[in-house]
DNA sequence: TGGTTGACTAAGT
DNA sequence: CACTTAGCCAACC
């Protein structure tokens, strides 16, 4: 591997590659694993900055499971689609089954 | 070195 | 029950 930045970042890329198909997380749940359940804030950040990385964050949504940061995807809907795609139901931008898919590192890893 | 940012979360109104 | 406020912390300029 090549750790060029070796911060909060890989860790947080680490733990989405982690993320089984077709179950979902949220950021803080992903900060909690890190040991840092207030830095949910960062984890969306560096999610911001896995543009190029194979980083599932299409399977990182916020607490409600709501899909806030489909506007960071390319398109308008593709994370909406991607999600659907592994089973999901999504309506108005938010997870139904969310609780069912919910996959909480800090228990299941 | 210091201030701004942000794909969050919890609590308050 | 929906919106607002505040706290949080790492990266970036």
């Amino acid at each position: 591997m090549k750790p060029e930045t070796l911060g909060f970042f890989e860790k947080v890329y680490d733990v989405a590659r982690s993320i089984p198909y077709g179950r979902v997380t949220s950021y803080g749940a992903i900060a909690k694993y890190l040991g840092a359940t207030k830095s949910a804030r960062i984890v969306g950040y560096a999610m911001n900055n896995s543009s190029g990385k194979d980083v599932p964050a299409h399977r990182v949504v916020n607490r409600k499971g709501l899909l806030t940061g489909k506007h960071h995807f390319e398109g308008t809907n593709l994370m909406q689609q991607l999600l659907e795609n592994e089973g999901a139901k999504i309506m108005d931008n938010q997870i139904q089954n969310f609780e069912a898919l919910f996959w909480d590192p800090s228990k299941e890893l």
